[in-house]
Parts: C-alpha cells; structure tokens; sequence
DNA sequence: GATTCTAATGGCACTCAGTGCCAAAAATAA
DNA sequence: TTATTTTTGGCACTGAGTGCCATTAGAATC
C-alpha cells in the first residue's frame, strides 16, 4: 500500500490517498467481479473514502483502470523527437510504437489484465477511443514535423489512425493467444500493413497467413 | 412525418412509431440544443412517445444519431464480395471504402450534420467505436477471404483498423473544412496510408504537405 | 501553543440514463 | 363477442456523476 504523506512546504491537509493505489483497487474488483457488476461506491469503500472523493481523483468509472497513461505517453514523444533525422518514418514510428508497449517481465501480467479489461469490456473500449486521442496526437505531431505540415493536416491525421489500427489489432490477438509475444505481434501487424498497402504487386497469400 | 400503418396479417398493437422518426427528431434536438443538453425524456416527448418505448427501439441515448447503418454496411460486403479476384487488396477496399462514403447531394447535408455529432461528441465519439467493430468485421472478412486466413487473424484485423483509421482521419478533415470533398479526401488519406507505409524509400515532404 | 490560512474530505440532495415488472391498449383471429 | 398477440406506458428502482457546503487536518504565522 502507499503511504501517503505531506508534501513537505505544502499547506492543507494531506491527500488521503493516491491515483495509483485506487487504480490497483479498481483494477482488482474489476477482474474478481466484473465491471459492470462492481459499483463505485463499493470501489471507494474498498480504498476507505467517501463515494465523493473518488470522483476527485478519477472524472469517470471508465477511468479508473487506466494506471500512468500520461508517463508512457510522454516516454515515445521525446523517443520520437530524438529519432535519426534521416531514418524513413514508417520505420521511426514502427520502433517507438513497439516500445511503447514493451514491458517488463514482472509488469506484463498486470498489464495484460488492463488491457483485458479496456479491450473486452464495451464501456471501457469505447471510452478508451477518447484516451488514445493523445497517442493519435503524439504520432500526428511527429509526422507533421517531418513532412513541414500540421498535425491537423490530413496525412499526419490518418498516419496516427493507421497506426493506431495497427497497434488494436495486435493487442487483440495477443489476449486472445496464451502464448503469444505481444512485441512480435507488433512487428508482424506493421508488416502486413506495410505489405498490403505497400505496393500493387499481387503477392502469394501464403506471405500473409498467420504462423 | 412517417405515417405508421399495421402490417398485414400480423396480430398485435401497430408501433407507435419508426427508428428513422425517432432518430431525425433526436438528430433535430441535438443539433439544436447539444447532445448533453438534450434528454431522452424531451425526445420522447417531441416524439409523442413514453420515455419506455423509446428504450425499445434504441438500447441507448448514443444509439439515436445513428440512422440505418446496418443497410450502408451491408452495400459494402456485397461489394466486396462482386471484387474482381485479381484486383489487388488495397485497391478493392479502397474503391469499397470511398463507394461507402459515398452520398447524394440532397443527402449531404445531413450526413454532415450527424458525422459532426458523432465525431465531436464525445460519448458518441466513443460509443462510434462499437458501432464501428461491425464495419470492420465486414473488412476483415473479405481480406481473410483473399488470403485463405481466418477474420480474427492479424492480418485482416491489421487491415480493417488501418482503413478505418484511414477513414476516420478523412472524416474529421471534411468536417473541419466548409469546401473540402469527402471523397476525394479518402482517397488522399488512402494516397498518404500507401505513400508512408508502402517503402521505406525518402520521400520529399512536398509529395505529403496538404494543398 | 493558540490562531489563521489552505486544501482536501465527506455528506447530502439532485439529475439523468437505463431496467424490470406489470397492467392497459390496440390490433388480429376465432 | 371473445380470445390471442404484441406494443405501449407508468412506476419504482439502481447507479453514475455533480453542485454545494460544512468539516477536517496539516502548515504557517504570531
């Protein structure tokens, strides 16, 4: 459990609890019981504040099971600012998305049962749209300061989507698959992307099946 | 106004109403007065309806705006399915995808309306995502189809979450531009999708910055 | 150490979406 | 007319999310 304590230079009283360890207890019930079927109040009791407060510290239920979005987010944005220069953009993208989602051994348990989550449940997928706008964001702002357009602009725009198409599908499979390497999965997505859009050359359907 | 008359030979009350009636009046008070700012009980009313019924024919308030999609989507797989056999992938679905989005000009107008409700709502921007899965099952299935794999396979997951990503990006441009063609945005955004993905040869960003 | 200031908590009442249940209404069939 | 079928509508209920405000607890000041 955290400990939370003062802010040393700090005037109020203390916060009585934090966005991580409420996401941890949210994230548990949610499993144990369901979404649906967990209430937040249950929620709030579990982390021993007040219904009220809980709606301080996340804006929605469907909020909740998010953990530190915002820093992983902040990893690729300077990953892809410092990119080499001359490297093609489809290959910049491809690295710093899969390292995005590469996680350590001893993380990937709890972060394949959030994804579960934002991936099965109905509310939390569609709710997730709204959070990956900053991810589209992030990708949008690189391309467009590559191609000396906006991030607004249609190109940028639409590689930020595919990307984000790209980047669903391969976490789709990896829930669906006991064994499967989520990294590889990456890697696999982008090259049938690359390969289906890449060129009109008719190619053997064999390249393309799965292993 | 539709005028609702009993099908013959079916015993039972006549419905009070159509979904089409009921979605061009919620349409109507969204647009007027904001979609958060509008509740069912008001829909139902201008409708001459109980708020009970009208959950009968829309499982939710975000269910509403939708219009018939069903009726669109199921012109695209047939569509797909007529492709020529040797034609190559992306060219089916990219002609299959801007046939889709294709609308008359008297229609135009309120398809606008409704894609920048749903668009820029967000708990409809995010319920889309749901409504959205059927349109890309349908992608899935005709690249599943060309490759001799399954739908839930990678690839054809990859690809129906790269052309709506595609798609999605061509939206928002035509919404946020008075003269632009949504048409021919889809296949700019499509031009971009190949352009980037398809070599990883260096490119002057001239041939991507937007007119 | 008592007082003041500051920021977070928690309780309460309220709105609104969505659901289960059942009686009433309106059509057809006998 | 009566029986059957299907939809409607009313009512009560749950649960998410919000506005308001008094209370609490730490820090700063005197």
């Amino acid at each position: 459990m955290d400990s939370v304590k003062p802010v040393p230079g700090r005037s109020g009283r203390v916060h009585a609890t934090t966005h991580s360890h409420l996401s941890q207890i949210a994230l548990k019930l949610f499993l144990e019981r369901g979404f649906e079927q967990t209430t937040v109040d249950e929620i709030a009791k579990e982390a021993g504040i007040s219904r009220r407060t809980l709606f301080r510290y996340f804006q929605t239920k469907n909020d909740l099971p998010w953990g530190n979005f915002d820093a992983l987010l902040e990893g690729m944005r300077s990953r892809l600012a410092h990119a080499e220069h001359d490297a093609p953009i489809i290959d910049v993208l491809r690295s710093a998305v899969i390292e995005f989602n590469h996680f350590p051994h001893d993380e990937l348990a709890m972060h394949r049962s959030r994804m579960w989550l934002l991936l099965n449940v109905p509310t939390l997928r569609a709710h997730s749209t709204l959070r990956y706008a900053e991810w589209r964001q992030v990708i949008a702002e690189f391309v467009a300061n590559r191609l000396g357009a906006l991030p607004s602009d249609l190109t940028p725009q639409t590689i930020a989507g595919v990307c984000l198409g790209i980047s669903l599908a391969a976490y789709e499979q990896w829930l669906g698959r006991e064994d499967a390497n989520l990294v590889e999965l990456f890697d696999v997505a982008f090259s049938s992307a690359e390969a289906i859009l890449g060129t009109a050359e008719v190619r053997s359907p064999s390249e393309f099946s799965q292993a």
